[in-house]
DNA sequence: AGGGCGAGCCAC
DNA sequence: AAACGTGGCTCGCCCT
């Protein structure tokens, strides 16, 4: 590794450093930044290495002051344009912070990314114990340690020479780090995947930089309404439930010694004063048919609602609002779950309540924006049909039919057109259930039905359904068998357990029937976003949220019906590179907030 | 004080 | 015979 460096400071340096960098077919990538925000951060630096050397752009060397003029500097245009272009490769760790950065600061779209963080992601194969920090990954395929303190020193002013040799060292190191990890993917045939991770970087700190905007009014008289029946609940609560003091005030009443109501212990305790029988747990779904007996119970349930509600959708997301855009920039993981799924934090755009008062809070903005919401019609169903060739879920799925209803004819031996509400929503419980291999037991808790009964219609649907039950079945034993299972991409994922504990057995050949499933729809969902980069260039579309099996999509009121379009091509697409046999249907709607 | 963990509940 | 998968957030509780 060589990290000898020279700086780069003046329009010359800086041309004749991308003359030689552009000869060759990778170089390692890393920035430095003031702050971790590109909306309130600086670009500093910027780190190119190649075998000979690294060169450190020094960023204030061609700013006058602010960040607006960086992207007009001529000087920069033969660095944007190596950017750009899908070679040489960049090698950055976590490129997504780099790219938001480059992409707000320069106005330019990484190209040609390999990201020694996903790469080590998918190595690791769903193994959440491992870290995939760079200094971690280094050492675990390097043995080559790498020492971060200089990360969070102050990069605004004068750099020292530790600085700068920390910042030559980080970019260099991603070179052989690059040749390790391009090995292991290639032993794991974990390549295709991984260009299509690594396809979806640039996608993701779009999505990031866009943000989503919330309607900040909206939302805190929301929360007024909200809190106004969390107190009038909690004082109806408190006052069935707290404990008279057995001191006396001084005017002779008692006193009321309120208990916690977020604290399962408290509360069961008082309950069980009062005689009510309580359940193993406190949770909603085992207290819910205690609710018509006891009022206490109901008046809990709508107080947790509520406090739910109050607690993780409150003011917090009121404070995560951006200062410089006024919207939501929340973090995404593009490699969040084993699976493949996105997770999301600061805040979770993932999980807003389904209720019309939340999500009309989101909205296009500024006014005259539209929102395209777009979402796979029973993805995951699909790809178990597409998996299984079950001809009975094929069938309806090539039909167009109602596949619930399909279902529920079959499974309890009705004409179609005679299917009740209550089958058709046992038929739906049913198909959803088995993505997730669900079992008899849990099956009855759900609906209600006895033991016996569950078991019976349990039978009914894999005798119906032979395909998907030899499917899943296989797909079990073998995810036991192999310890591990793949999706679409080919990503992998392993599975540890000990042979002789059967619950972490059974547990493993559930997941060996879900991952490839919940899986391969991630896969879909990335394929998607790659796609639809392409068909969004040039318009006044930004992606702004997505969620598993749908993608938000903002846009300028005019274009929209245009943009709708394009999603739904690119989202087809994508599902039709995976699946062969089974349609692919993909819902859109315009609207001016985050309701369908 | 602050971290870890489980319970509970939101999304898909 | 069969305990439905993946996350994040907040709380209380327990520990150091």
């Amino acid at each position: 590794m060589n990290t000898n460096f020279k700086m780069i400071k003046t329009e010359e340096e800086l041309r004749k450093a991308v003359d030689s960098l552009n000869a060759q077919s990778a170089i390692g990538l890393d920035t430095e930044t003031t702050e971790l925000d590109p909306y309130t951060g600086r670009l500093r630096l910027i780190q190119l290495a190649a075998p000979d050397g690294v060169s450190i752009i020094d960023l204030d060397a061609f700013s006058n002051g602010g960040n607006g003029e960086l992207a007009n500097n001529q000087a920069l245009l033969p660095l944007k344009r190596l950017l750009e272009a899908p070679r040489p490769i960049k090698i950055a760790h976590n490129a997504k912070f780099d790219a938001k950065f480059l992409k707000h600061n320069l106005g330019a779209d990484l190209g040609g990314v390999f990201d020694s963080l996903l790469a080590s992601q998918l190595i690791s194969a769903g193994d959440i114990e491992e870290r995939h920090g760079l200094e971690t990954v280094a050492t675990r395929y390097l043995n080559e340690s790498v020492d971060k303190s200089e990360r969070l020193s102050n990069w605004s002013f004068e750099l020292s020479q530790a600085q700068l040799e920390y910042a030559a060292r980080d970019a260099a190191i991603l070179l052989p780090l690059r040749e390790k990890l391009i090995d292991r993917l290639k032993a794991e045939a974990l390549v295709k995947c991984a260009l299509l991770e690594f396809e979806c970087v640039m996608p993701v700190a779009d999505i990031e930089l866009a943000g989503f905007y919330m309607h900040k009014d909206r939302w805190l008289e929301q929360l007024a309404i909200v809190e106004k029946r969390r107190a009038e609940l909690a004082e109806e609560l408190q006052g069935i439930l707290a404990e008279e003091s057995l001191q006396g005030s001084l005017f002779g009443g008692t006193q009321r010694a309120d208990i916690n109501l977020d604290s399962h212990q408290q509360l069961t305790q008082a309950l069980e004063r009062l005689g009510i029988p309580v359940p193993d747990s406190t949770r909603n779904w085992k207290l819910q048919p205690l609710a018509a007996q006891y009022p206490v119970i109901a008046t809990l349930l709508e107080y947790r609602t509520v406090q739910k509600a109050l607690t993780s959708y409150g003011q917090n997301l009121i404070e995560l609002i951006n200062p410089a855009t006024g919207r939501l920039h929340a973090d995404f993981r593009q490699i969040g779950a084993p699976t493949g799924r996105f997770s999301c934090t600061n805040p979770n755009i993932q999980q807003v309540p389904h209720a019309t008062e939340y999500r009309r809070c989101f909205s296009g903005y500024p006014t005259g924006r539209k929102l395209v919401i777009a979402d796979y019609s029973q993805i995951e169903l699909r790809i178990l049909a597409e998996f299984s060739g079950d001809p009975g879920f094929m069938a309806a799925f090539n039909s167009g039919a109602d596949l619930h209803r399909v279902t529920a004819a079959q499974v309890f031996n009705v004409p179609l057109d005679q299917v009740s509400k209550d089958q058709r929503d046992f038929a739906k419980r049913l198909n959803f259930g088995v993505v997730y291999g669900i079992g008899a037991q849990r099956f009855s808790m759900m609906t209600g039905l006895s033991a016996p009964e569950a078991e019976n219609v349990l039978r009914k649907y894999f005798a119906t359904y032979r395909g998907l039950d030899n499917y899943l079945r296989e797909a079990a034993n073998r995810a036991v068998h192999d310890r591990q299972a793949r999706t679409a991409s080919g990503r992998l994922v392993r599975f540890r357990y000990d042979e002789n504990d059967r619950q972490q057995i059974s547990m493993t050949q559930r997941n060996g029937k879900n991952t490839p499933i919940q899986g391969t729809s991630a896969d879909i969902l990335k394929r998607a976003l790659r796609l639809l980069k392409d068909e969004l260039s040039n318009t006044s579309a930004r992606i702004v949220n997505i969620i598993h099996d749908e993608i938000v999509v903002e846009a300028d009121g005019d274009q929209a019906k245009e943009i709708s379009q394009k999603v739904e091509r690119a989202m087809c697409a994508a599902g039709e590179e995976y699946l062969k046999t089974v349609p692919v249907k993909v819902e859109t709607e315009i609207a001016d907030e985050w309701i369908k």
